[in-house]
DNA sequence: ATTATCTATAGATCTATAGATAATGC
DNA sequence: ATTATCTATAGATCTATAGATAATGC
């Protein structure tokens, strides 16, 4: 969507995700968006209305984005375990470019019911074709023996926590720690490893 | 602190617990926290000056608690699967009597620089203690071939994101797929028990 | 003509404080 | 006297819109 904008409205588009990731939704004021942005504050509201339309048609897509994220890779006919491990890549590959996403998201689905509402309607079924999907290649290895006894959910659930927490708790730990960026850098690296080994081994029978 | 307390300032940060909890920092006024409290706006700051203030009185010793739960139990003699398995226990369970606990602390500390330097302050050294303690415990069963060479930030970090994620992304979770309170507190229950599978399967040679 | 941009402002906050009044402690 | 509470308000936002002006498309 932002790739078809031009001029002002890519400009508001560029400084809303910026500053709404940088310091929330309600710590972000229009008038300091159109100041990023260098417009006027009145141009905010002409082209999107209100700020949270704005939100909205900011970060519906890369919503999407995310939860798909985590079926896109089916690479035909490779192992379970090669499979699994390029999707949980992918799903943390997604993660380090949009490094600030996953704390935003929860954070206003947890404290704004409405905001909640809204995005449910906009994914539709997508939450439960990733469900039923990832159940169904689970099942073929659980019948081979392959992996333990399990439900999609609990397999689902550890990829997501070790993957996010990364990126939520991170830069805490990375702070607290007096870390430099380098060495943030490699860490983050070996947590990606770190991460997909984990759920391999909390896999097998 | 709290138990000290009595009267309008008691009711004061009862409030403000209670709303910063469910909707955050900034979208909490210091106009409906007096309303919740039942007294009027100036009491709040009466007591506590600032807003921000108030945040920390009211917060402090709770995230202080948070990073000490995972050191608390140090239980004497205990085979080390069996103590680490308290260790996580303790945190599971102090995360679910302060399930919104951890959203608010991540997002606040990622979002606002001026409290991650406050907090840091107020911490001291108690994380570098967590640390070094852990790392001692961890050094003399990977010595006796118990658990593969790793080190304690690996370990840490796989106990508070699959603990801490759970509370942040489980009730998104539980919305989307419609799920009943009675069926996910079941599940928060399995959760538990699960996560200490997964990190003890990630620590074995 | 239509679309984009600006200035100006209404109206609704919100935080913090000043100053008056009531309640409490000595 | 001191502490707690209230009313009232200053001053600084902030969102959203109205209405004027400039730029663009046909």
């Amino acid at each position: 969507m932002i790739d078809t904008l031009e001029g002002t409205e890519k400009a508001i588009v560029e400084a809303a995700t910026k500053l709404f990731l940088e310091k929330g939704f309600a710590s972000t004021s229009t008038t300091e968006i159109a100041k990023e942005a260098g417009c006027n504050q009145a141009m905010v509201h002409y082209y999107f209305r209100t700020k949270d339309r704005l939100f909205e048609a900011v970060f519906a897509e890369k919503f999407q984005g995310f939860v798909a994220s985590i079926m896109d890779i089916s690479s035909g006919d490779l192992p379970f375990e090669e499979k699994l491990t390029q999707k949980i890549g992918a799903h943390f590959d997604m993660l380090m470019e949009n490094p600030k996403l996953p704390l935003l998201f929860a954070y206003e689905l947890n404290t704004n019911p409405k905001r909640l509402e809204a995005i449910k309607k906009k994914l539709g079924d997508l939450p439960s074709m990733v469900f039923a999907n990832f159940q169904a290649e689970l099942d073929v290895e659980i019948e081979k023996g392959n992996i333990r006894k399990m439900k999609v959910i609990d397999l689902l659930f550890t990829i997501i926590a070790l993957n996010i927490a990364l990126f939520i708790v991170g830069p805490i730990f990375k702070n607290f720690a007096g870390i430099s960026d380098e060495y943030y850098e490699g860490f983050v690296k070996h947590r990606k490893k770190e991460n997909v080994n984990t759920i391999l081994r909390s896999l097998r029978p």
